[in-house]
DNA sequence: TATTGTTATACTCTATAACTATA
DNA sequence: TATAGTTATAGAGTATAACAATA
């Protein structure tokens, strides 16, 4: 079939997106996280004492979306909140929620190489500083 | 804040894919478009006759969910069907649907051409050929 | 006055299973 | 036996509005 949308960058962008988001779904998913738990745990073991409305703001989720997802980390035992003041909560890792990350990080780091693996050598390294020019 | 997450490939991916796709997103609903119109519809502008089925497996969209998106064009007057033989239907666009699409394409040319204009110029050249090369 | 955490809700997108009719 | 089109439905993910309590 004549196809002329993988020539448009925001087509390939977003199909190159969605393929490996599935793909890294599905590893994430033997370790019980989604992308998202990872991601904001990652974020949580860089800062610890992080409030949940400061993780919305650096992850671009709604503040009320991040009420059940710090409920399912919080109930897997991955993370505790601390009051920080009357109104603010202070989230930390806890011993599994350590562990369990870097379980992550290593299953996303074998993700990650594996897909630069699949862009030809001479356009690997602008890739990843072309797509934070695009959102950053 | 701390955040690791912009050094990895994949979290930068769907960042960028999310951003671009919410601009983009919001351009063509002035033309009464949903990117996945445009899609479709640029593939039955290339491939007149092409039926539901096979624009689904281009598009990797599930076969069930072409029907309300096909429903969508074809009230809108934007798609004809035409009966290829017992169970098949080919698709071709209206005169409205091919003028439609003109504006899309301009829309999204545009776009693209500011996207592009984000990224530093030693990686611009690189950013199509390695996202197609992730996916495709 | 602005912010935090929260509840409730709605909407979009996508996935799955099943069915009929036809190739 | 495989494919096309369809229906119904369920699950994510996300967005909006509102609220009480606190800074």
């Amino acid at each position: 079939m004549r196809d002329p949308l993988p020539d448009f960058p925001g087509y390939s962008l977003r199909r190159a997106a969605n393929a490996t988001s599935a793909e890294l779904s599905a590893r994430l998913g033997t370790l019980d996280l989604r992308q998202v738990d990872a991601s904001a745990m990652m974020l949580i073991e860089s800062n610890p004492g992080v409030t949940g409305s400061a993780l919305a703001r650096q992850l671009d989720i709604q503040r009320a979306n991040m009420v059940p997802l710090l409920k399912r980390l919080e109930d897997a035992g991955l993370i505790d909140r601390a009051p920080i003041d009357g109104k603010s909560q202070g989230l930390e890792l806890t011993t599994t929620g350590r562990e369990r990350v870097t379980a992550a990080r290593h299953t996303i780091e074998t993700f990650e190489h594996e897909l630069l693996a699949r862009v030809p050598e001479e356009h690997r390294a602008h890739l990843l500083p072309a797509l934070n020019a695009l959102w950053q």
